[in-house]
DNA sequence: AAGCTCCTCAACCGCAGCGTT
DNA sequence: AAACGCTGCGGTTGAGGAGCT
């Protein structure tokens, strides 16, 4: 390997020696990490980012932190230097290495795309999607399917894809839409069914099971559902959950800045953009699962206003200030939100 | 024990962006 | 405006260790 700059200064390459460590931890514990010279200056630089700054955590990362890294990932993709500010301790390189030589292989053993994060199957033909046990079986729903990660798009993307892509013209979308309505209408919701999803998270409050259909959908991968003047209580930020319907699986999404609100508000509005992946691996149902925050007893009116207006210009801008934020590193998956 | 393969991860490379001259 | 240097980032490499035959 030859490093340019190295090269050029005739200065010592390759594995650093604990004496070359201990002068460099000596220099900057002397002079600050603003001097670079001796040795190659980009290489000390790395070696203190990466291996000797006292705050870095050292060993094997927590299933919570291989959590927080495919769940950023998803939202993020490669961008390292991004998702170790999700991890304290942990550098950019080392969530790299450990993305590139453990969670990759985890997501493909699982048939997923590491990249896209979707499946790997090119099975995905829905057409119209009822309500029968065929179709349900054949998305896995009943079945008992490994635990899936839920995929958000990326929020730009996504709305990429639904102002300009052909796919939503059928909804009308290339023409001034005054509401989400026009391009979700039938969510079916039936305000008496009985959820029947994973009810043993603390704080979950059910709402009504409601139905995948083809006309949510915004792109050939993306459904769209949405939510308004859900009643949140004053003192906690409402999040949302979405919990797999027969509780085989449960993924919080309290991080993908489709919640909203919420400090201070007695209600809050948004929208979940959801990827195939989701209509694949819970089968066509599905249960929104407000997690905490909601008032008990406010399920039914939650439920109802799935499908009420929302303002797309204040959707978007909420969206990309929530990913500028996010992308920042100031705001922590946990209360990544914003006001509506 | 030797040889081989596979895996991990520290280190390097090349580029882009930014500030300074 | 152009040249230059510095910094930061993502992709890639390869040394060394572990495991297997």
């Amino acid at each position: 390997m030859g490093h340019l700059c190295c090269a050029k200064q005739k200065v010592k390459r390759g594995l650093w020696s604990p004496e070359e460590d201990e002068k460099l931890i000596d220099h900057i514990t002397k002079h600050g990490h603003s001097c670079w010279s001796t040795r190659c200056g980009k290489s000390c630089r790395l070696r203190w980012i990466n291996y000797l700054k006292p705050d870095l955590k050292r060993g094997s990362f927590s299933a919570e932190e291989e959590r927080i890294i495919i769940d950023v990932h998803r939202i993020l993709g490669n961008r390292w230097a991004q998702i170790a500010k999700h991890l304290p301790g942990r550098t950019d390189n080392e969530v790299k290495n450990f993305w590139n030589s453990c969670i990759k292989k985890k997501l493909m053993a699982q048939g997923l795309d590491p990249k896209t994060h979707n499946l790997l199957s090119s099975s995905r033909s829905v057409t119209t999607m009822n309500n029968n046990s065929d179709e349900l079986s054949r998305f896995g729903y009943g079945q008992s399917v490994h635990p899936a990660p839920f995929t958000i798009s990326p929020p730009i993307k996504s709305f990429d894809k639904m102002k300009h892509t052909g796919t939503v013209d059928h909804c009308g979308f290339n023409s001034v839409v005054p509401n989400l309505e026009t391009i979700w209408p039938p969510l079916i919701a039936n305000s008496n069914a009985l959820p029947s999803h994973d009810q043993s998270a603390e704080g979950a409050i059910p709402v009504p099971n409601f139905q995948w259909q083809q006309d949510n959908m915004i792109s050939d991968h993306q459904l769209l559902m949405g939510f308004k003047d859900q009643m949140i209580d004053n003192n906690s930020q409402g999040s949302f959950d979405f919990t797999a319907n027969g509780g085989s699986s449960s993924s919080s999404l309290d991080y993908t800045n489709v919640s909203s609100s919420c400090f201070g508000h007695q209600q809050a509005s948004g929208f979940i953009c959801l990827d195939e992946n989701i209509w694949h691996e819970e089968g066509a149902m599905g249960a929104l699962n407000l997690k905490q925050g909601l008032q008990q007893g406010q399920a039914h009116q939650a439920e109802a206003s799935y499908a009420t207006t929302l303002d797309l210009d204040m959707i978007e801008s909420a969206f990309l200030a929530a990913e500028a934020e996010f992308c920042s590193g100031t705001t922590s998956m946990e209360n990544l939100q914003w006001d509506c």
